[in-house]
DNA sequence: AACAAACTCACCCCAATGAGCGATACCACT
DNA sequence: AGTGGTATCGCTCATTGGGGTGAGTTTGTT
């Protein structure tokens, strides 16, 4: 049994190539869709093992369509495939569970290679998306930027765990009132006034 | 100019063994050590434009290496080439500032084909790896395990953001009580007793 | 119609915490 | 010898926040 595909691409043209294309490589199109309302039925009646997806869309946009598949198939495969590459649509493709991200200027040949890779267990994704997931680790490039000593790194990684002051001195073997001046020293630092600021912060900016 | 490529590996034949084909290649390898203790220097010294960087390595590890290199010459991209592929090793590679991330079962020819990629900016990974670095964006699948309502979602989305109850209440158009009451019930849903454990928890496992 | 869940608000008590003052000691650098 | 940064500790005061308890309203489900 060949692998099945489902496209969701709002352009006629686009995905008529596209469904021809893959065809004539030996895979089993069994639909393709100009918008995807219905996806989580089609997932669910087609059992497809690949999904290439649009973003922008009529009716639900593409990211709504990867959320509906991977709640109604989570073993289906979604592949984006769309004309954007900012941050926020991207990194909302990744946390609805998209499993590639390819660029609509990917030369036919690689999107072949992309789906053997995803059907591998792979997430193929356009180089330029794979820099910036990447990029979204190596923060701590910059962790040092507030000039936090050594001291006070070690107090806020105590108070990242959600640990009250208490607990902190009692951790570090110091007295209440130096966990509180090294926090206070902290908040200046970081530019906050509290540490529900402090770790907010610190967590998501991966400061340590 | 040919491209300059520095290798660090430890096992000599391997790494004689790349150099070689590297250079059949068309590559410049301008060195190739066993250890990267003086990696720094050498980056700064051979500005080389790509590293292969092995992990298990005498002295310091190539996760050191990383960043070593990362800090003396930024534009160098460093490709992480390893047998490793736990989650640990990786992650901490990525915080390191690795542009790729290889294991050693990869073909030569995707070697070429990584090399060529992060040249042209991308981050190649082999197929488990990218993978898996994809799934850490996708915990929102588990984001509901602790049955928290929209509302109260909606809470803890300002918390998060580090705002005091009273900010909160002024954002929602509800009274103080009524967001501390909420709170009450998040802080019993998610198993913490205060704000700074809930923050430290909703960030750390991207519940929000 | 009954019930559960979610949403809303209120009151009390007291612990935790941040702000704003300090202080001493050590160390590196000039 | 002085300067600045770090680390350590102390105090008061006002605010914030958490635990407990209760209770009214809406909404959806059975």
């Amino acid at each position: 049994m060949g692998i099945k595909i489902v496209l969701f691409e709002d352009n006629d043209r686009l995905r008529e190539s596209l469904a021809y294309l893959l065809k004539m490589n030996g895979y089993e199109v069994v639909g393709d869709y100009n918008q995807c309302t219905e996806a989580a039925n089609i997932a669910r009646v087609y059992e497809p093992d690949v999904v290439l997806m649009d973003i922008d869309m009529p009716g639900d946009n593409g990211i709504k369509g990867v959320r509906m598949i991977k709640e109604a198939r989570p073993q289906t495969s979604v592949v984006m495939y769309t004309v954007f590459e900012d941050d926020e649509k991207l990194f909302e493709c990744l946390c609805a569970g998209a499993n590639g991200y390819l660029l609509k200027k990917t030369p036919p040949a690689k999107l072949f290679d992309a789906i053997q890779e995803v059907l591998e267990g792979g997430a193929p994704m356009s180089p330029v998306i794979a820099r910036k997931v990447l990029n979204t680790f190596q923060v701590k490039v910059t962790s040092n930027k507030y000039n936090l000593s050594p001291r006070e790194i070690e107090v806020l990684q105590w108070l990242i765990k959600g640990y009250s002051i208490k607990i902190i001195a009692a951790e570090m073997s110091l007295a209440f009132d130096t966990v509180r001046s090294h926090l206070k020293n902290i908040y200046q630092k970081l530019h906050v006034n509290c540490g529900k600021e402090a770790i907010a912060k610190a967590l998501s900016e991966r400061i340590v």
